[in-house]
DNA sequence: AAGTGTAACAACCGCCGTAAT
DNA sequence: TATTACGGCGGTTGTTACACT
C-alpha cells in the first residue's frame, strides 16, 4: 500500500492510490449529492479527483455513504446474525451486509476473517510453551471460567464460498459413539460450531476435558456434542450431533491433524446443558456464566489431535 | 520502555456479469 | 455476435493501534 504518508503515484494523469484525504472525501460526497451514487468513472474522466472509478465506488460505499456505523464494534446480535447469514450463504458478504444495517460487505468481510484466524492460530497454537504474547490463548481454566467476554459463539472457519454442501449421511459411528473428523476443502461450507456459553459454563467440563487430553489413558480427545441454538435443545438431542463438527477444521491442513480423526461423545459429566436439557440456553444468556470461548480451546494442548485415530474416508462411509 | 503478536481496518486486485456499442 | 467498459463482489494485503510480556 502507499507510503507512510499516504502520498503516493500522482504524477500528472497517473491514478492516484492509497488512503483518502478529507479534500478527496470532499470531492466525492459533492458529485454524489449532484448525481447520485452512479457514474463514477466520470469522476476521473471530469478531472475531479485522480481516482478509478471502481476506488470511488468502494469509498463511498466502504466509508462515505449515510448511516454507515464506522469504528463500532459489531454487536453481540450483529455477530450472532453473521455467523448465522454466513452459515446460510456462505461467502457472500454483500449480501449478508444487507441484513445488517450500517455495515458494508468489507466490514463483515474483516470481521469473518478476524474472527477465522483467530480460530485457526487457537487450533495450531503449541501448548508449551505457549506464546508469550497470545492475548486470547495464555488463560487458564479459571480465567475462562471468570472471563466476563460476551463472545457467545464460535462459528467456524471456512475455506471458499463455494455452496453448501449436502451433509454426509452420518458423521456419527455408532459403534463407537465417534464424531468423524474428516478435513474436506469441498464440503467445508455449512453450519457453525456454536458453543452457547451454557455448553462452556461447565467447570467440570472444563477440567474434566482437559485432564482427559493430557491423560495418556485416555489417547483420544473427548469432546461433547454442541446443541444446535437454532433448535432451541430439545432434550431428544442430548445423542445427536445437530451441528456440524467438520468445520473446526475447515482451514486446518490435513496434515495437520491426521487425515481423520475422531472424538468420542461427551460423557454425562458434562452437565445438564450436554445432557440434553438445555432449553433455557441459546439467546439470553447469562452474564454471569460467561465464558471466553477462545479460551475453551486454548486449554487444550496442541497435540490432541496426535492420538486421534483414523478413521475410513469419506467413501468408505456407506 | 521496548519488543512482539494480534485485531481491526482500509484499500487494492482480479474476476465476473452486464449493458452499451 | 463480438468487443469493450463499467460496476459489483470476494480475496488479499498493508498499515495502524493496542495488549501483553
Amino acid at each position: 500500500m502507499g507510503n507512510n504518508h499516504g502520498e503516493i503515484l500522482e504524477i500528472g494523469d497517473e491514478i492516484k492510490k492509497g488512503p483518502w484525504n478529507a479534500e478527496e472525501d470532499e470531492v466525492l460526497v459533492r458529485h454524489v449529492n449532484k448525481y447520485g451514487p452512479r457514474d463514477w468513472s466520470s469522476i476521473r474522466s471530469k478531472g475531479l479527483l485522480q481516482r478509478t472509478g471502481k476506488s470511488c465506488r468502494l469509498r463511498w460505499v466502504n466509508k462515505l455513504r449515510p448511516n454507515l456505523k464506522n469504528g463500532m464494534k459489531f454487536s453481540a446480535e450483529e455477530e450472532r446474525m453473521v455467523i448465522e447469514l454466513q452459515g446460510q450463504f456462505g461467502n457472500k458478504w454483500a449480501r449478508i451486509a444487507s441484513c445488517l444495517p450500517g455495515r458494508t460487505d468489507n466490514d463483515v468481510k474483516n470481521f469473518w476473517s478476524s474472527r477465522q484466524k483467530r480460530l485457526t492460530r487457537i487450533l495450531r497454537t503449541p501448548s508449551t510453551p505457549r506464546s508469550s504474547s497470545s492475548k486470547s490463548c495464555n488463560t487458564n481454566a479459571v480465567d475462562v471460567l471468570q472471563s466476563n467476554v460476551p463472545t457467545t459463539l464460535i462459528e467456524a472457519p471456512k475455506l471458499s464460498s463455494s455452496p453448501v454442501a449436502e451433509e454426509p449421511s452420518s458423521l456419527i459411528d455408532n459403534d463407537s459413539q465417534m464424531i468423524k473428523i474428516v478435513p474436506q476443502p469441498d464440503r467445508i461450507k455449512s453450519d457453525l460450531i456454536r458453543c452457547d456459553q451454557q455448553f462452556l459454563d461447565q467447570s467440570d467440563f472444563h477440567l474434566a476435558v482437559a485432564k482427559n487430553l493430557v491423560d495418556d489413558s485416555h489417547p483420544q480427545f473427548t469432546f461433547p456434542s454442541i446443541p444446535d441454538l437454532q433448535q432451541d435443545f430439545p432434550p431428544a438431542f442430548a445423542n445427536e450431533v445437530p451441528f456440524n463438527f467438520l468445520d473446526v477444521f475447515g482451514n486446518v491442513d490435513a496434515s495437520e491433524i491426521g487425515n481423520i480423526a475422531q472424538f468420542p461423545f461427551a460423557p454425562s459429566y458434562l452437565g445438564p446443558c450436554l445432557g440434553g436439557n438445555c432449553a433455557s440456553a441459546g439467546r439470553g444468556r447469562n452474564a454471569n456464566s460467561a465464558i471466553f470461548a477462545d479460551g475453551f480451546f486454548c486449554d487444550f494442548p496442541a497435540d490432541i489431535f496426535d492420538h486421534m485415530e483414523p478413521i475410513p474416508s469419506p467413501s468408505e462411509w456407506g
